[in-house]
RNA sequence: GGACGGCUAGCUCAGUUGGUUAGAGCGACUGGUUUACACCCAGUAGGUCACAGGUUCGAGUCCUGUGCCGUCCA
């Protein structure tokens, strides 16, 4: 073997032999459980970011524990057309030739996206393979697939016939940049320091008389159709009926009334421009007022904004436009303001609330939504995350799902040639089209991305088409098991998929009629939701590409390995938390590889034999009379391990996971068994049981590990023959209590005091090398040590002297009947430990260190003799509790007292 | 404005239903090439558990309030 573990020498050697033999194939088999997951699929012309190495790992534990544990395991991999982010990178490319869309027209722009996915599409899933994720490939799906864009405009006839889908003139979030309605999801509030302006409107029937407005949109004023005041206002009967001029485009609008109007804030008097605010759209709608829309959809003014401002951009119309209010004398006031405006998450612009025509859906099954996750149909991890969700789903908005793109599925609509649009009668919505195509055009507009990827687990399961739903196993697989993704698109994508699922999974349910719970379980698309963190930098900042802030993984991988950038990232992320990502986090994993590769070196080299060992195999090498304390202790610690580790994959907790095995593996395992096994290596008889100690513990480490740091793993199983020719895929570690069944059945019953007795052994020579290290001696073996100990443990460290001697590094350690006087001393579970020194030691210094001992003793002491005292402690507390109390206090007592002793012998 | 989360060692975080003297890794410091591993080993130092009240025999843990940081929703 290597002396240090070589991740490129292994890793993609194993990912080739793990596809070829079709180990990921997820094909439906009645003879055993089912497991699926579906991956997020990530815009097919991404590449990895550090959140999708996070995200993936996870899946892919999840998906190889799964497999380990026998089921038949489906992760199914895929990628999102993306529309916008597509659109938009496309468009650039396209600008940068100097070429724009609509040159190309739409079929043409389509055929240029096409290539340019196909191009650079794909790269992602080569990246996931690097990090060793065991999707199955040959069933990856992307949702411009034929098959999947059936499914998608099946969706929404389906919708359309069930009175879910209208059209509608609506106030809807415009992106001037992109062109495109967005739904309220992708619009991100940001707070924004802008300008309040105070403007005057003269009053028609009174020249010279004046009404002020404070607002923040003076270029919308061309737009204003009137005035309005709350109906309480003091001022409201003196206005009623009046008009006022608008002073840019001069007109008479009149003055309304209306509830709606904040009256504390500003000059308590609102402009109502119903084109270009929601609030107005509403009030005008109420007080049948007219529409003047002034912006064009690039966000430039149009003719009815007059010639003054005509063809200007919407911030430059602002600054224009209070100049000519200052010119006019209109412009009364101007004050700094803090405000929130809504930023298109794309484009990061400022969006604009624009009158369109778009189609609307209201969201089907959200009663049975709520109730899937509130009772707990559906899990999340951490459970928190309800509370966000059913706080969305009680104040639920119609989503705008039409966009004005090219690149997506074209909503399945047609309209009769050269008649009203608006006129349902003229509509024919259908997935095949009309039949007589001559007569009708289709609708120009695509559907919103989430309104395809809400459709993700069951539409790559074959959905809406019997035979390929047969033939991909959707009853097999779903509901798929688990779901891992990030809190930012819980309302995006997970909530729109239990809507998806409830509304098309099985047989059609009319709108009127509640899911019965029986049938919720059926359908939910998924039972677990797993949400992980956000990656951050160092300083706590989300990782961006302006930034500049985030590691490429694969250049982790290439110093690290895949293994040491799984198990990395793993052991730092909490369940649920932001995760701050460092570098050397990621060493650490690596670190974490090599000391598993050493230590399975070190097994080689003491017993290089090569022989297959199957679990059994190595159990029925042991020889129960060969057992030692140290044995009993590990093999207690090994059943420990396997118990925590599988209760902590129940419930997600992976940082956890990694930290038992750790500690199992470095501390318990190498620091000390392995250490304590080199002088039973020498020789003796203990030694082939000492072995298979060691393999036993090596082998379900491995087991244990496997779904986190999967090709280490399989290396080792192979190069320590526990494979017997099969991979490490489809073993399981067990728990506790299958093992300890197993060893019974060879006599071997594990004494349970072995651990407490270790634990002390430890301390022991913990403390002993203290005393060494303290007086420069740490690697000086020929120090002597005795001690003063009675009968009972006197037996119990002769039992254990080659290893003290051995892991302490000392000469010798001997029973004395007599303190030693001027010796240094030690007082521990096992008695007064004294170390004899050939030249003189510090006895200033030793006095010292023996007096602040007792001083930290009489503390101790002096707090648990208080408790003891209180009679309010020992009548409620425990029992238990009170004697643990007691037996604490003779124990320090005792300790106090032995150290005053050896002060007294050093004097 | 509302909801949720966080605040524990220099840093990053554990800390189960309240119960011994609050833990780990990294970093710092000291020492080390003894037949796995310097991607390592041994040892040492380092904490007013954000703050203020309360409940309790007992609070990092439960309750109330405050502060700061973050996320989501309006």
């Amino acid at each position: 073997m290597e002396k240090a573990y070589q991740p490129k020498d292994v890793e993609d050697r194993l990912y080739q032999s793990w596809e070829n033999e079709g180990s990921f194939r997820g094909k439906p088999d009645a003879e055993k459980p089912a497991y699926s997951i579906v991956i997020p699929p990530p815009n097919v012309t991404g590449v990895l970011t550090m959140g999708h190495v996070l995200n993936n790992t996870i899946q892919d534990i999840l998906a190889r524990r799964a497999r380990q544990q026998g089921h038949n395991t489906l992760w199914l991999p895929g990628t999102d057309h993306a529309g916008i982010a597509t659109q938009t990178k496309v468009e650039q490319q396209l600008r940068k030739e100097g070429k724009s869309k609509y040159e190309l027209g739409r079929e043409g722009f389509l055929e240029h996206a096409k290539e340019w996915r196909d191009k650079h599409g794909g790269i992602i899933l080569k990246q996931l393979r690097k990090l060793g994720c065991s999707c199955d490939w040959e069933r990856t799906v992307h949702t411009l697939d034929p098959d999947y864009s059936q499914a998608v405009l099946e969706a929404f006839v389906q919708l359309f016939n069930n009175g879910y889908v209208y059209r509608g003139k609506r106030m809807v979030n415009w992106c001037p940049v992109s062109r495109t309605a967005l739904s309220d999801e992708e619009v991100i509030m940001k707070p924004q320091n802008g300008k309040l302006f105070k403007i005057r409107y003269e009053l028609i029937d009174s020249p010279g008389e004046y009404l002020y407005v404070s607002t923040t949109r003076p270029e919308t004023i061309m737009g204003d159709v009137a005035l309005a005041i709350h109906p309480e206002d003091e001022r409201w009967p003196k206005l009623e009926g009046k008009k006022v001029r608008r002073p840019l485009q001069p007109a008479e609008i009149p003055i309304i009334a209306d509830d709606a109007v904040e009256k504390d804030f500003g000059t308590g008097m609102l402009k109502i421009t119903p084109a270009h605010d929601p609030l107005d759209f509403q009030i005008g709608q109420r007080h049948k007022l007219a529409i003047i829309d002034v912006l064009n959809e690039d966000g430039t003014l149009n003719d009815l904004a007059g010639p003054d401002f005509s063809g200007m951009d919407r911030f430059e119309a602002r600054r224009a436009t209070v100049e000519k209010l200052r010119e006019q004398g209109d412009l009364i006031d101007e004050e700094d303001h803090a405000n929130n405006v809504g930023f298109s998450e794309r484009a990061d612009v400022p969006i604009e609330p624009r009158l369109s025509e778009q189609w609307f859906l209201r969201y089907p099954r959200v009663e049975e939504a709520k109730r899937a996750v509130s009772e707990g149909m559906i899990r999340y991890f951490p459970e928190r995350w309800t509370k966000t969700y059913l706080h969305w789903l009680e104040n639920i908005q119609d989503w705008c799902i039409s966009r004005q793109l090219w690149w997506g599925h074209r909503i399945p609509v047609w309209y009769r040639k050269g008649e009203p649009r608006n006129d349902p009668n003229n509509w024919h919505v259908s997935v095949e089209g009309p039949e007589d195509p001559e007569n009708w055009e289709q609708d120009e507009d695509v559907l919103d991305t989430w309104a395809s990827s809400w459709l993700w687990p069951i539409a790559t399961m074959g959905w809406p088409d019997e035979s390929a739903m047969q033939e991909k196993g959707l009853d097999y697989f779903y509901p798929t098991s688990a779901l891992v993704t990030g809190p930012d698109i819980i309302f995006f994508w997970v909530a729109r998929m239990i809507m998806a699922g409830l509304e098309f999974k099985g047989k059609p349910v009319d709108p009127g009629t509640m899911l019965s719970d029986e049938d919720i379980r059926k359908r939910i698309p998924f039972r677990d939701v797993y949400f992980t963190g956000i990656i951050r930098d160092a300083k706590g900042r989300k990782m961006s590409k302006s930034l500049g802030n985030s590691p490429d993984p694969l250049d982790l991988i290439d110093k690290y390995g895949a293994d040491g950038l799984r198990h990395g990232i793993m052991s730092i992320a909490p369940k649920g938390q932001d995760i701050r990502f460092s570098e050397e986090r990621i060493e650490q994993g690596r670190n974490f590889c090599n000391k598993l590769w050493n230590v399975s070196r070190f097994r080689q080299m003491a017993d290089e034999q090569t022989r297959e060992s199957s679990l059994t195999e190595i159990i029925a090498r042991i020889e129960p009379a060969q057992l030692n304390q140290d044995d009993h202790a590990i093999l207690l610690r090994l059943v420990q391990t396997l118990d925590e580790v599988e209760r902590l994959y129940l419930d997600y907790e992976f940082n956890s996971v990694l930290h038992s095995i750790y500690r199992f593996f470095w501390n318990d395992l190498c620091d000390w068994y392995v250490e304590n096994s080199k002088p039973r290596m020498r020789g003796g008889d203990g030694k082939d049981t000492c072995l298979s100690v060691q393999d036993l513990c090596l082998r379900q480490v491995l087991l244990l590990l496997h779904p986190v740091t999967p090709f280490i793993t399989e290396e080792l199983w192979k190069v320590l023959g526990f494979s017997g020719g099969q991979s490490i895929q489809w073993s399981k570690p067990g728990d506790g209590s299958e093992l300890q069944i197993l060893l019974r059945s060879k006599a071997i019953e594990l004494d349970p005091s072995a651990l407490e007795e270790m634990l002390a052994i430890r301390e022991l020579v913990t403390s002993m090398r203290a005393l060494k290290a303290d007086r420069n001696l740490a690697n000086n073996n020929k120090v002597e040590f005795s001690y003063l100990a009675d009968d009972d443990k006197s037996a119990i460290l002769i039992k254990h002297l080659s290893s003290v001697l051995s892991s302490v590094g000392a000469g010798a350690f001997n029973r004395v009947t007599v303190a030693p006087a001027g010796m240094p001393a030690l007082v521990t579970a096992f008695g007064s430990v004294y170390m004899d020194l050939a030249s003189g030691i510090d006895v200033e210094a030793e006095k010292t260190r023996l007096t602040k001992e007792i001083q930290g003793l009489e503390k101790i002491i002096f707090s648990i003799e208080n408790k003891l005292g209180n009679p309010a402690f020992t009548e409620k507390a425990p029992p238990p509790v009170v004697d643990g109390a007691k037996r604490q206090l003779s124990e320090n007592k005792a300790k106090k007292q032995e150290t005053e002793e050896a002060l007294r012998a050093l004097s």
